[in-house]
DNA sequence: GATGAATGAGAATTCATTCAT
DNA sequence: CATGAATGAATTCTCATTCAT
């Protein structure tokens, strides 16, 4: 989680903030597009204009590393989203602007990727489940503001928020498992495709 | 210089094919719980009840294994498939044999995880990817008798036809995705539910 | 050292010696070829038309099969040149035999390299260096049967026999020396001049 | 990103430096006697008083240890016996030191069996012969000082130029050669008589 | 005698990580 | 904060050797 900023930041503070910077971006695309195995600190460093000890002064180990910037990504998406929503007063359009936004991340394989490797990461690591787990809940639910009731209203009842939760879920699964899937079958599933597709999906989905 | 051996040489084939089988097994399991890169040949050797040595014996690398278990599980499920469809002589009724089947395969987590693995492997090696859109087209075309076919009917025209493949490759990732979203979040998600969801995913993509 | 052979022999002895003479044939080929450590059976018995197995039917290891082909190729080029030497009646034009036969050596790559390989072997293994040296006295020395004095007559004083054991000792190693080094610089060292030089050397060495 | 660091960094290559010349050393020692294939670089490192891991980060290969550590030796040597020459203003007396540094060398075990071992891989190893020569060259011409000239004028005709730097190269060869007969017959080659011999060989080829 | 399967002891190499500077 | 050297554990792959047939 970002730290609280002050406002009038130090040299220091803006330079290691460059540097955070640097390796997230650096990470997001090694990661990504090597897996979390494959990929070498080496490789991340070099590409941020470093060397490895770089990482080490600010991430205690790749795992570090990796979920800090999962969780980086995270934040930044949903907040980004969310400040998209609460900007529209009208609360029965909300719903059609995440749509709109979802249907948009087809373009970003990055994102796709390094989901599906961070969710198999948890898979795979049975002490990192409940981690991205929380992550997950972040995404949706924020410092007590909560997502659902953004899109959907206050007067959801128990069962309607946990089935909606569920949809949103899958969806986000059904999102990176397209993107991932149009990315070698390029010809098959083109992403001018894919937008209406999602759409398609979104509304089976959410708005039935 | 080989003798005339009959007997041994069946011998021999015997016994070849029962370590085969037990090393893809032990593979199969292995590989998708750890996926490729955590997975120590070591590991599948010594749960198929060998030795590192035999594994090379039979595979030149660690990927020929994976390529191989993926290549003969994606031929096995697809014949079984189409022979359970082909089975069905009420062209009308196969379907939803079909539609059955697929959501059943939500039990099957090796399956799912397998599967994501190696799109992700074809991703990010770039050499593998024609021989996977090869293994796919197995699933659906198989020794000139085409799945679609058998399924819709030999009338289709092209158009109808590539929505179709597109569509099915679509449930195919969806499947994946979604196995692999209910096995880090099974309280939310639990089997039952996904099973519904997926034949109204079906519905919505392929029967619509 | 080769057993004695019958003259009727049963048609196994018949095949066994093929096999053999197969097998010692690639395997010269081989380890003048990789040296003795690069060498892999494999690719003997591959080249020899058998698995390695066969190998391991006629030799109890790669060190066995190695010094066995050495044994055996000192054993026929030291019969070979006794042959000549001996069917000479006049002693004095037996050494011109010998000088000849030496220079014409410059054209066997295997021969230099093996004894090379073989040198460098003993010198690493020091339990072997006894071996290699009774095989060495082999080649001037055979059943009683002295060498050096079918060259130069039996009236040696000790020290002039001495002397000209280390001088045709010298020539050996000179020999492999010399071949080995024409073989990566060809254009400078033609086997021409080789001969000539090798000639010159053993004037000089031998004569003198 | 690099900082000004002039101390640090001469201090890193101080250490460097030393790691550098104790690996070399190691090297030397353990390829010398156990040959190529055979070195283990664990051996190797352990001799120099550090983990592989070291070697590795100075050398990206075993082949590449040993090539370096060849090309080193050579330039060592040959600048070494180059000063003395020069320092020795009378050109007639050079051709005196030059054999007496030949015959030398004869002490050198480790340096007849690198040679060796080198011309011998560079033979299995196509690739590298090309290396070899233009290290065998620097031995000779170093930076268009030429060694021949050095040691017989500047007059000499192409032939002539020629003829020696064959007669050279066999007396290098021969050395080596030498070195190594000498080391497993300890006794018919003791060291006294190499010298001399090395010293009647060098009159025959390089002086007649 | 010869094959093919399997073993198992390595060996090189990789790379996350630590540490002195 | 960042570098570069060095560690050392891990891991793939190799291959001589054994053994049942």
């Amino acid at each position: 989680m970002p730290k609280v900023q002050r406002k009038d930041k130090s040299k220091h503070q803006v330079r290691t903030e460059e540097t955070l910077g640097k390796i997230l971006d650096a990470a997001e695309a090694i990661f990504s597009e090597q897996g979390f195995e494959k990929t070498q600190l080496e490789e991340v460093a070099s590409r941020a204009g470093y060397t490895r000890g770089a990482i080490y002064a600010h991430y205690s180990s790749k795992e570090d590393l990796f979920l800090a910037l999962v969780e980086q990504r995270v934040f930044t998406k949903s907040t980004i989203i969310r400040q998209v929503i609460e900007a529209e007063p009208d609360v029965s359009k909300r719903l059609g602007l995440f749509k709109r936004w979802i249907a948009a991340q087809v373009g970003d394989l990055s994102w796709g990727t390094l989901m599906l490797e961070f969710k198999l990461y948890a898979l795979r690591r049975p002490r990192s489940r409940e981690k991205l787990l929380n992550m997950y809940d972040l995404m949706f639910k924020t410092s007590g503001n909560d997502f659902i009731e953004l899109l959907f209203g206050p007067n959801l009842d128990k069962a309607s928020r946990v089935a909606l939760e569920r949809r949103l879920a899958i969806m986000g699964a059904v999102l990176s498992a397209v993107i991932l899937e149009s990315h070698f079958r390029p010809k098959l599933l083109p992403k001018s495709h894919l937008h209406t597709l999602l759409v398609e999906l979104y509304e089976e989905l959410i708005h039935a």
